[in-house]
DNA sequence: TGAATGGCTTTTGAATACATTTATGTCTTA
DNA sequence: TAAGACATAAATGTATTCAAAAGCCATTCA
């Protein structure tokens, strides 16, 4: 199973720690909240402190960790406040993202578009990738806008939105609303059709949002 | 003179190392183009490399800086391409911000704002801040915003932008144009008109936009 | 008994040391 | 003279060392 472990090869360790650790908290096997030794990371990863921190730095302006009172770091908590800012925040930039992409998309970005989606109607995630199809459906929007700027934060707010408690519980990657929203997306981009692009997109977010919010709460309501 | 490097005493040296090279980039000090070597930096800012590479990392997540093959480090060159690119996401990001801020504002974060407008009315930078009243005018409807994501990645933009050539020969702070849009913008969030204020918003990041369109297709005119 | 103090341990920030890759430059040879 | 190869120098990635700040625990004194 460490095939895993050379996948990385050419990364400097920096940017494995980044990898490794992001999907960690991503995941979820990290619990929010935790608090994040470099020793206990560099162990666990064998590699020396110089990486770790370069990771902690990366993850820290990303959002996924947050600093405790006296540069002690701990895994971020995404309470429902946060919810809302990430989610504000991802209607202005996937919004965007589905606007510029639609004028950009030509007919083998579409057809790549077509793969993932036809991936996601099998619900069989491609095994190269630890990606699941939700992620590269939009990570593959995100970069057919051909805004870098679009691209990078489009990124960190899945990644927050990924650490959101409970989103990789239920898979929400293969619900049918996440498959039919694809659809009209893609609909739209393929119509040349902007405008719809963005307002599919946003609706789609709008769902993401509420589902979200809803799972926030219902296990505030059991847990406190 | 040296009064300013006791300035930032509480915060780390890699804190610092950021700001300070952000803001020589910003200013022009240092060219886009030019290639940066850690040790140059450690001379200038007499600290070791570790320090360094962390601003140098974080100056690269946020498009300051760049790597141009085998990890050689290079301020980012900002061509039209990528002035769009800014501007496409600062439209979309800024326009959020006004949008919220109005929402949030209270009257003394609204006396705030007009303390700032006046400044510029009377073309005068508060002499306690490194950063032009445009700065200060946006930043402070970043904060207002209340939303972290929005706060980071408007600040970050506007470094970007700042680092277009020409941006800040001119002094464009202090134009006639930016004062009005400014006005508008606050006129309106005084009115709590959240779309009027995103309108108004956008409207300003546009002209921003021309000018800086304008500025950087001169200066290619003139040198190539 | 409870609070405060003193030393021990852990943790982080920063500097330095080491190693590997890359550039530079010269010397040799055709 | 030009090209190639070897040697030397420099720069980056990584590990380790050093130092200072923070927490922890136990002992002591009120």
């Amino acid at each position: 199973m460490n095939i895993d472990s050379q996948q990385h090869m050419d990364l400097s360790l920096g940017e494995q720690a980044y990898i490794k650790l992001r999907d960690l908290l991503r995941s979820g096997e990290i619990p929010a909240g935790k608090r994040l030794g470099e020793k206990e990371i560099c162990d666990r990863f064998d590699m020396s402190r110089t990486p770790v921190r370069e990771a902690f730095r990366q993850l820290l302006s990303d959002g996924l960790l947050s600093t405790s009172l006296g540069g002690r770091i701990v895994v971020a908590e995404i309470d429902l406040a946060k919810v809302e800012e990430i989610y504000d925040m991802r209607e202005a930039v996937e919004g965007l993202a589905a606007r510029l992409a639609t004028k950009k998309a030509r007919t083998p970005d579409l057809m790549k578009l077509e793969s993932i989606l036809e991936e996601q109607r099998k619900g069989i995630a491609s095994e190269a990738s630890f990606l699941g199809v939700n992620d590269r459906f939009h990570g593959a929007i995100y970069q057919l806008s051909g805004n870098r700027y679009v691209q990078r934060n489009a990124e960190v707010l899945l990644n927050s939105a990924s650490m959101i408690r409970g989103s990789t519980h239920g898979r929400y990657d293969y619900e049918s609303w996440s498959l039919s929203d694809h659809e009209a997306i893609f609909q739209a981009m393929c119509n040349g059709d902007t405008v719809g692009a963005e307002q599919a997109m946003l609706l789609h977010i709008r769902r993401g949002r509420w589902q979200r919010t809803r799972l926030l709460i219902a296990e505030g309501d059991t847990e406190a």
